[in-house]
DNA sequence: GCTTGACCTCAAGTTAGGTTGAGCTTGTAG
DNA sequence: CTACAAGCTCAACCTAACTTGAGGTCAAGC
């Protein structure tokens, strides 16, 4: 096979759609990795474009940078990921990803049901009732996918 | 019908599960209102729970508190809202909250699906072309819901 | 060989979303 | 009536996720 064509930083930028200065940042986060020409300017493979992308869409749903770097970690260090690297990653977050889109119908579906109860009768809303439930629990704050 | 028990604002915090402060600050960038007694504390209507419990799963799933201050909105300044008023800031918010759901389910499928390239042909990867499109549009970061 | 645009590093600034603390007031229970 | 938990305001601080700017290097075209 012919060797892949490296990207520059600039070019990774233009293709993916983020600033140069937030793909630095990504690599310092541990995101991203590159490796450098002899003039220590950065090289990317093209896994780069998909890691970026899953960062994009990932960050687009509320999941923080370090979550993603998390997952991110049951990735090889040293080569190309193949099909079960991503594999593994994919189940990892799995059980979040349905909890997020969960999350969403039930906002979606709890304001629709809220028409029902027209908050009147407030003690019957399920959005409510969830968040009084932990109340009770004397839960705080909660992040989703892995702890 | 007997007049609503009125909540003070640490009967709101147990109850909703989020921090005076954090209430302090929602009421701040009017999220929630609340009137005061003689002695200058809040009192606060029960749809302050409701408007709270959106707001934690709002947040949760990626909108801000911006986005979420314009959709309240919507609701009426001085009175408890009417399910018609739910009604109106429900249909405003499908479109966003139904894209979401897209999002979320393309990262989640998007992976699955990555499986079968294997970041070995990533020009069909779905994710990543998505993005490049995006790129290629001169598109740079994108806000989900109402602008 | 020099100019010009793309890169480099590192420090400081920015916005969102809160929390913490100081200093003072309220209201309820003994 | 007095103690003390709960409230109030306001300013300062905090983390995440970047951006901006200064000051200097690299490389491709003329």
């Amino acid at each position: 096979m012919a060797p892949v064509k490296e990207l520059t930083v600039g070019q990774v930028a233009m293709r993916s759609g983020v600033a140069v200065s937030a793909l630095h940042f990504y690599e310092g986060r541990g995101l991203i990795r590159s490796h450098r020409t002899a003039g220590n300017q950065r090289r990317y493979g093209r896994d780069v474009l998909r890691r970026v992308a899953i960062i994009r869409v990932a960050q687009e749903v509320g999941i923080s940078l370090a979550e993603i770097a998390a997952a991110f970690h049951s990735l090889p260090e040293g080569r190309t990921p193949t099909r079960e690297d991503w594999n593994l990653l994919s189940t990892a977050w799995r059980d979040g990803l349905d909890h997020k889109i969960a999350q969403l119908k039930k906002l979606r579906d709890g304001l629709t049901d809220c028409i029902g109860c027209g908050c009147m009768s407030i003690d019957k809303c399920p959005l409510r009732n969830k968040e009084d439930r932990l109340a009770r629990e004397g839960t705080g704050a909660r992040r989703l996918l892995v702890p």
